[in-house]
RNA sequence: GCGCCCGUAGCUCAGUUGGAUAGAGCAUCGGACUUCGAAUCCGCAGGUCGCCCGUUCGAAUCGGGCCGGGCGCGCCA
């Protein structure tokens, strides 16, 4: 059975068909090359590649697989146009057809994978004892994103919170705890006080000899596994993870403390595993240190470059804690795919593991590892994102800041909601969403320059634009049920005779035939800007078709088709924005 | 020095992996509300796609060389 949700998927066979038809079996394969276009509903752009082979003029390849084309409901009219382009225009009774299956699928025409893998995502990784700042906003806010959608997709997914909770900073930390008294630095980590509590161990790390002592101290004592150290670390675990749950929560990310495997987890693999590796000679001692040499990684010398798994001091660093982590992901849990949603200036270091990883067999298809890298957050002045004071702005502060700054927007905008619980409840789905939205809507390989008061907006490309889209047809449920008594929807989709009102309708149901396109090239590519661009332009497509095309007001039976087809927006909007993990609020 | 990433309208960003006249949104200007939400819609204007070569029917996209910005390059994570 041919997919009726998908344009693209609709045509493949035709032009399969008409390939083998027009040059014979060896062409049957090739790529139409279906783009979207603006003469037309689509455009195949294969024919002047074909010219040369073929050895034609390529406008005659083009005629020629277009008068090859088998009989279909699919295609309304074909047209050669320019070079050889193929103009595509699709059958208005195709349009609605689709558009109706659509609407009857809780899906919304987009399938589960038919091939679902296990796949690790690797995202948020803050550090016990230290403030969420946003230098962990990407990787959450992306990561998230990942991990919801390819939940939908029927993948099944393992968030791994790469919690920074073990290394040598734990020794001043715990001295820090013991000095400032349990209660005492609970009651204070346990507001969110975090920064000041690490500071506070650095400072006097850096400036009081006798208490940096007692900290190098405890770090022998704590890796050795003296059981006192250990629940003085614990509480610091402890009290962390509950902040960052907290953090989480307000952000709206499904992250839990279940998700959380921090360093600390891999810490009796380290030695084993070097050992192992040692002994099977694969790792080789190099200036006292154990190394791997992956091969084509070079220093500024053009001499191998090591990944160190044992310094020379007998300790390890984090290239060990990385492969024992890929070795587990991959032999333990049995992950097929892993991400590793984290800044692109680790890309050296992680491609570094990636390779080991492959020479010691771990890595070997169909298993895959990637590194989903994103650029930096800047402000507006175009450098770094920093507060005034230099220092990095702590997320929470953050998101305060854009909830804040989302309800003046809803006050000043959202007049049909007045209660002040549910402005506050509100301007959180806005105000998080804005961020989230922002974030995820350009492309992530690239800096982003962080601007909140263009984020907040309703106006625009932005979150609330959509989210907008989104309530309106609400309202529009509400308004008409409110009115007429019932809600009567159509159970198919069709267009009205009135050309202008026929194109705007055409136009929103053709639009909304992508959203399946839109989330496999998410899938396949992890870049959830592709779905942002999707849902802003679905939103303007409704928005084009609320101006012309009455729905409340409609004789009845247009009338049940337009709500139908405003559940239909409704639905993909709403689920496209969970797919991002922003919020669909029902009226704003 | 070597390597990686980025450079598109005044500003913020797209550009479906080589396709037609490079598109949006802000901002500016001009239209459209006694009818479902004007937070919207329709339109005008705005470009040497950092620069120069090359590859080919065709380049913002691929290759080479420059310029500018950012980030990495053996015992911190």
């Amino acid at each position: 059975m041919t997919n009726l949700h998908d344009p693209r998927e609709a045509l493949r066979p035709l032009f399969r068909t008409a390939l083998q038809a027009a040059f014979g079996p060896e062409f049957a394969d090739e790529d139409p090359i279906l783009r979207s276009s603006t003469h037309a509903d689509l455009q195949a752009n294969l024919a002047m590649g074909f010219a040369r082979r073929l050895k034609m003029q390529p406008r005659a390849v083009g005629e020629a697989i277009a008068a090859a084309l088998p009989r279909n409901e699919v295609l309304a009219r074909v047209e050669v146009a320019g070079p050889g382009f193929l103009n595509l225009t699709l059958a208005d009774g195709w349009i609605t057809a689709a558009a109706t299956a659509m609407l009857q699928d809780p899906r919304f025409g987009v399938p589960c994978a038919t091939r679902p893998e296990r796949v690790v995502i690797d995202y948020s990784a803050p550090n016990v004892a230290k403030e969420m700042h946003v230098g962990h906003l990407r990787s959450t806010v992306i990561g998230d994103a990942l991990a919801r959608l390819l939940s939908f997709r029927g993948h099944e997914v393992i968030r791994q919170n790469h919690v920074g909770d073990w290394g040598t900073p734990f020794g001043m930390l715990i001295e820090h705890l013991l000095d400032r008294g349990e209660a005492e630095a609970s009651a204070e980590l346990g507001v969110g006080e975090l920064s000041s509590f690490y500071k506070a161990a650095r400072r006097k790390f850096d400036g009081d000899p006798g208490f940096a002592d007692r900290a190098r101290n405890r770090v022998v004592k704590l890796q050795s596994g003296d059981p006192e150290t250990l629940r003085l670390w614990s509480i610091l675990v402890q009290l962390s993870h509950r902040y960052f749950s907290e953090v989480y929560r307000r952000l709206d990310v499904t992250l839990t403390p279940d998700d959380i495997k921090g360093e600390s987890f891999y810490n009796s693999l380290l030695a084993p595993l070097c050992d192992e590796l040692e002994k099977q000679g694969k790792a080789t001692i190099n200036q006292d240190a154990l190394c791997l040499f992956p091969p084509g990684f070079v220093n500024r010398d053009k001499e191998p470059l090591p990944l160190m798994i044992r310094k020379k001091d007998g300790g390890f660093g984090y290239a060990t804690t990385d492969l024992a982590a890929i070795r587990h992901r991959i032999e333990d849990l049995k992950a097929t795919r892993l991400l590793y949603v984290v800044g692109a200036p680790q890309e050296q270091h992680l491609a570094m593991v990636f390779a080991a990883a492959r020479e010691l067999g771990w890595l070997v298809p169909p298993i895959r590892a990637e590194h989903v890298k994103f650029g930096s957050v800047l402000g507006t002045d175009k450098r770094m994102f920093k507060t005034r004071q230099g220092d990095a702005v702590r997320l929470v502060d953050l998101i305060d800041e854009a909830v804040e700054a989302a309800q003046r927007e809803v006050r000043e905008n959202c007049k049909e909601v007045d209660d002040e619980e549910t402005i506050r409840e509100l301007s959180r789905s806005v105000g998080v969403g804005a961020i989230k939205f922002a974030d995820l809507s350009c492309d992530r390989i690239k800096d982003y320059v962080f601007d909140l008061d263009r984020m907040v907006r309703f106006e625009g490309r932005t979150g609330g634009y959509v989210q907008y889209a989104h309530a309106r047809i609400q309202s529009i449920f509400r308004k008409t049920e409110k009115e007429l008594g019932a809600l009567v929807f159509a159970q198919g989709l069709s267009l009205s005779s009135d050309s202008s009102e026929r194109q705007a309708e055409r136009a929103l149901m053709l639009r909304l035939l992508g959203f399946r396109e839109a989330v496999e090239a998410v899938e396949n590519t992890l870049q959830p800007h592709l779905l942002c661009t999707f849902l802003l332009d679905t939103a303007e497509a409704f928005s084009t078709f609320y101006q012309q095309c009455p729905v409340k007001n409609a004789a009845p039976e247009r009338r049940a088709v337009r709500l139908s087809l405003c559940k239909l927006t409704a639905g993909v909007l709403a689920t496209g924005l969970s797919l991002l993990g922003i919020q669909a609020p029902p009226r704003m």
